[in-house]
DNA sequence: TAAAATCTGGATCAATCGTTCCTTAATTAT
DNA sequence: ATAATTAAGGAACGATTGATCCAGATTTTA
């Protein structure tokens, strides 16, 4: 009884994802956004909804997106610690790699402190690695794979809360082997 | 021959970095800033300059009175160990206690990527840090009070970025206890 | 095929943005 | 005291902001 939507949300949704990822949340105009979206306001507005719904969706992609990352990249691993230090490769990998470093780190900063919607994104996101992470944690200790502390639940915000500073690092330095060598310490140390 | 500027500058700059601090820099208008300022408009350009010269006045004024904090909390100390655990817990204090998080490391994520200027004074803080810390490592290492590394540089920057990761747990998780715990295990790592 | 429904593009809105300008006030050297 | 100079207050600038609206295009149901 009406017209369809003429354009894939998914897609457009992912496009303004890469604009908050490159500008940040308030240095990202409607403009930029629906230029990037190859959509009209009116289309935006009707469809999504205003810029805050658009971050809500875009930042929502980016965690998602990133779990079933996780998920499919550490499922084949049996050795609980080989998994670890799988997890951290590939942080260290995408640390170094990406030019715009990470959108939820800079949603955290930038928007999260002042905005709870946003602020409970992030905190899922969070509380997913927090879990895949300490499932593995725990096994490895059972597995004594793992000897230096028994206290799972602070070796994994210790690991998780690594990769922050060291995309702050990147961000100043740009030096691929300043991280490498962070990593490789921390590897050998939750394997000693 | 002329009128004097009635205003206190520093008092002034202050008063805008609490404004940048809270809102960031695309958050801040001129008017947010100014009237935290207690200053019109003229008196900002004539005085100070435009938008991006203020934050480049507040981001130095925030990082040099860090560095003078950090130089004078570590001077008494005698055991580069001991100077190293205090640095760390100032910092756990900081991470619990400000409202606001931390205004380098939001302008690092916000604004430093893509801005030259406000890049180099960022990096000029770090590389303070990096040096007053490499400074009692490499001395502890001498010492052996630090035994797990002679690599006094990679010891540095994996200390020195903790502290971000720190942060963004605080500012999802707003329990000072995870950051406590993670402290007390990094001290205990490298006193070990 | 006609009518109802809704999507689209783009003009347009008021509000706010960073910045400039103009008038007036204050200060100092002559 | 007067002239010269600069600061301060605040109105005002054009540009841009997020958001709305409307005319026309498209689709579906009957």
């Amino acid at each position: 009884m009406a017209r369809n939507v003429e354009f894939d949300e998914q897609l457009a949704v992912s496009k303004a994802m890469d604009v908050f990822w490159k500008k940040g949340y308030n240095g990202a105009s409607t403009r930029d956004l629906t230029e990037a979206m190859g959509i009209s306001n009116s289309s935006l507005y009707n469809t999504i909804g205003d810029k805050h719904q658009l971050f809500i969706k875009a930042i929502k992609l980016y965690t998602e997106s990133r779990m079933n990352s996780a998920t499919k990249l550490l499922q084949p691993i049996k050795s609980p610690l080989k998994a670890i230090e799988k997890f951290v490769n590939a942080s260290v990998y995408a640390i170094t790699n990406e030019p715009n470093s990470c959108l939820a780190i800079k949603t955290t900063f930038e928007v999260a402190i002042s905005d709870e919607a946003v602020q409970r994104i992030i905190k899922a996101d969070n509380d997913f690695t927090y879990n895949l992470l300490i499932n593995l944690i725990s096994k490895a200790i059972e597995l004594k794979e793992i000897r230096i502390s028994n206290d799972a639940e602070m070796l994994t915000d210790y690991i998780i809360n690594q990769f922050t500073g060291w995309h702050e690092s990147f961000i100043i330095h740009k030096d691929k082997l300043r991280i490498k060598k962070m990593a490789e310490f921390l590897i050998r140390q939750i394997s000693q």
